[in-house]
DNA sequence: CGAACCGTATTTTTT
DNA sequence: ATACGGTTCG
């Protein structure tokens, strides 16, 4: 039992207390991970067979970490049986042996979001209802939060709550939306993320005998990040361990950021209600973060009103203050993070890994991206444009899904012209209505309906019996060969690899460098698989089984392991860094703009605020920008409320832009008002690599009749500075401009300023006015 | 059918 | 600014 030792007291009551319900309300760096782990291993220790333990979590590297450690203390083996994993692996693990008692069929497809967000568009398109009123995202949104909730399409047609605010915003028809794309996935032999908890919620309520087997496999359930499971989610754990009422949940209600994707924060508030004899843990100890860190956190969360109380405290360090970094420009912050990053990377002789940028929308990563790539500094960035995401990939896999479940449509859709073989929309299009009068998917439909009631001419339904041939020649292999050997031969015999091969741009080599990872990837999954023994002969039915669930997160590479990490807020959940960066701390970013609606959304954006300053171990700064480029046009920042927030005793005076007279240098936006710019025929001429001529820089826009832009332009006077003209100096330096657009009365500019000699580089935006004369 | 072109919306977070 | 969808032309 020497992995008790080191628990504190609480922690390893909560540990040892395997019996009846547990709740465990674990703050920000409390050990909660430890508690978990070790309580699993505890049990296994006692002999509980690890199959009969269900643990789950919301993202893959976390149940994987856990596993993990839970196998180093019992041995790999024990720990390759749990059932550990995300809600949607584990339960889509069940539904795969179980669908058949639903209707569908065993080897359905799940449909990521671009596939529901397709279908969903489609829909829209074929019940002729406008797609500025019906946006597919809002409509899709409705149907998830539906589904989150267990509302059938019916139910949904019937629950006046609903419809009444469909009503309202004119937007009456998303029932029936609703009700097609349930039928069309069906068909299609498709489930999306939200039917593999729904429809788990459906097998056990129509299926006692189903429930009942998983009930009395399933002695212990243990559930991690409890307060962002959603009412779906809830009812399955709570029906799960109706039987032995062995559940422990670990969570905390301050960290509950998913609320917009249905995540319910009174399950944790309530969690009394439903096991009124349950035992409750406290962890309230946070060993990650200096007290600096633990108390700031603290007074920012204290601001919200709901929450279970707790006093969460360091014994650590008082450890450094917070910085606060003031930048004039969303590049100038970059250029100010990176610089702080260098300095910490040298100063503290910390590792790239230590280090995290986070941010709170994706959208933000790309100028940190740009920066540390200046300074040569490794970095990986996560979400985003994923692996998965990329065209490539996702229409590799769609051969994949096909070749398993022809039904698949999105699949069918996305490759039936690629690579391009002459079947374009129209023949796609009649298909398709076919099989919608049909009811029945595209590829039943083309074997059921002669080509001539469909309505195309022979010489396209030859090529399409061609492609389908080509598929159905893959689908016997897809379930009996090994599955890198059947990906290499798809990859081959349809003629991708060879599109790729062929392309010798930069984009056609990445694409093909793509293709081959995922190559390796197949590899890696059927040595690993062979090398658990689960199976002889890994298939690519078994690999697309694990690879719809998985994110870019989990693609981790060896080389990655010492890189800065960008990620946006959300995904750090969970993770640790020794020094973060909290950026963009501006109000309409971060507390986003569409969350001003409501208090509560406030509070969660506070809450992701606190979880953010608290995956901070050792130090924390936070920045934002005066100036951002949004949708092409700067816009003014106000500093986020979140910073006032913080109780000043644990911020360190600002550092970075002061607020001293050279603003005006920059024509502060308030003072020259941004009026609308029209960009008049402007084209790119050179590169901007090549502009540089003696000091000035030339601008690499043109006119449509080839004039260069300075040659309309009158000297353009912002404080001192003359643009256009010779700008002899200013205090950072020679100014340069780097670029010039636009003419007439109104233009914009982007200027660069550069000490020269020293390594400062200060990037700033201004928008201009032309004074005439 | 497919490439090229043009106009418009986009940016909250993700299993 | 960019990406996507729709339209047009070859």
């Amino acid at each position: 039992m020497e992995y008790l030792n080191g628990l504190s007291d609480v922690q390893r009551e909560a540990v040892v207390s395997s019996q009846g319900a547990s709740l465990i309300i674990a703050g920000a760096g409390s050990g909660k991970t430890r508690v978990l782990t070790y309580r699993i291993a505890h049990l296994l220790k006692q002999g509980v067979p690890p199959w009969s333990i269900l643990a789950l979590t919301f993202t893959n590297k976390a149940a994987r970490e856990m596993k993990d450690r839970i196998a180093s203390v019992v041995g790999e083996k024990t720990a390759r049986e749990l059932w550990m994993g995300t809600f949607h692996s584990m339960f889509l693990k069940i539904l795969r042996v179980e669908a058949e008692k639903l209707g569908y069929s065993k080897t359905f497809t799940i449909y990521d979001t671009t596939d529901t967000k397709s279908l969903i568009g489609k829909i829209i398109k074929d019940l002729k209802l406008d797609a500025q009123v019906y946006k597919v995202s809002e409509v899709y949104g409705r149907i998830s939060s539906a589904k989150n909730n267990l509302i059938t399409p019916q139910a949904y047609s019937t629950n006046s709550s609903l419809v009444t605010y469909d009503r309202q915003t004119k937007k009456p028809e998303i029932y029936n939306i609703y009700a097609q794309y349930a039928q069309r996935c069906h068909k299609a032999a498709a489930m999306d993320f939200d039917d593999l908890l729904m429809n788990t919620n459906i097998l056990f309520r129509d299926f006692p005998e189903v429930l009942a087997k998983y009930q009395g496999r399933f002695k212990y359930i243990l559930v991690d990040e409890y307060q962002d499971t959603n009412y779906s989610q809830y009812l399955i754990v709570k029906k799960l361990a109706a039987q032995h009422h062995n559940v422990c949940v670990v969570g905390d209600d301050a960290q509950s950021i998913y609320s917009f994707r249905g995540a319910k924060i009174e399950n944790i508030l309530n969690f009394r209600n439903d096991y009124p004899d349950y035992k409750l843990f406290k962890l309230e100890q946070n060993y990650r973060s200096t007290q600096t860190i633990v108390n700031a956190a603290n007074s920012i969360i204290a601001r919200n009103t709901k929450q279970i109380q707790k006093v969460s405290f360091s014994a650590k360090d008082e450890g450094e203050k917070v910085t606060v970094i003031k930048a004039y420009t969303d590049q100038e912050e970059g250029f100010l993070v990176t610089a702080a990053v260098t300095d910490i990377i040298h100063r503290e002789h910390a590792q790239y890994k230590d280090i995290a940028i986070l941010y709170r929308t994706n959208a933000q990563s790309r100028i940190f991206e740009e920066t540390l790539r200046k300074r040569n500094i490794p970095y990986r960035l996560y979400g985003s444009l994923s692996f998965y995401g990329r065209k490539e990939i996702k229409d590799v896999l769609a051969y994949f899904r096909l070749s398993v479940n022809p039904n698949d449509d999105e699949a069918f859709k996305r490759v039936i012209n690629f690579p391009a073989r002459g079947i374009g929309d129209t023949t796609l299009e009649r298909i398709e209505h076919s099989a919608n009068q049909h009811g029945k998917s595209i590829w039943a439909t083309l074997e059921s309906t002669s080509a001539e009631a469909i309505g195309i001419k022979p010489g396209i339904a030859k090529k399409v019996f061609d492609f389908m041939h080509l598929v159905n020649g893959f689908a016997t292999q897809a379930f009996s060969a090994d599955a890198f050997e059947t990906a290499s031969s798809i990859i081959a015999a349809t003629g991708i690899l060879k599109e790729f091969k062929t392309d010798s741009t930069n984009e056609g080599i990445s694409r093909l460098q793509n293709i081959e990872e995922l190559l390796n990837g197949i590899r890696e999954f059927v040595d690993s698989q062979k090398e658990e023994g689960v199976t002889e002969t890994p298939t690519l039915a078994d690999y697309l089984e694990n690879v719809s669930l998985l994110t870019d997160a989990d693609n981790d590479k060896p080389e990655d392991k010492n890189k800065v990490s960008l990620m946006t807020i959300h995904s750090a959940k969970g993770l640790e860094f020794n020094y973060v960066f909290l950026t963009g701390l501006e109000e309409e970013l971060f507390p986003s703009k569409m969350s001003f609606g409501t208090p509560e959304q406030i509070e969660e954006e506070r809450r992701l605020f606190y979880v953010g300053l608290t995956r901070a171990a050792v130090k924390a700064t936070i920045s934002y920008a005066q100036m951002r480029f949004k949708w092409g046009n700067i816009s003014n920042c106000i500093p986020s409320r979140f910073i006032g927030e913080i109780n000043p005793i644990y911020i360190e005076q600002p550092i970075g832009a002061e607020s001293s007279d050279d603003d005006e240098i920059f024509a502060a936006p308030t003072k020259t008002r941004a009026l609308n710019f029209r960009k008049p025929n402007l084209r790119p001429l050179n590169p901007p690599e090549q502009k540089k001529n003696g000091g000035f820089v030339s601008p690499y826009v043109k006119t449509e009749s080839s004039e260069k832009v300075t040659e309309n332009i009158n000297p353009i006077v912002i404080g001192d500075l003359y643009v256009g003209a010779k700008v002899t100096h200013d205090r950072f330096g020679d100014g340069t401009i780097i670029s010039l657009e636009g003419s007439g009365q109104d233009t914009k500019a982007e200027i660069e300023f550069r000490s020269v000699g020293q390594k400062t580089l200060l990037l700033k935006y201004a928008k201009l006015r032309v004074l005439k004369g």
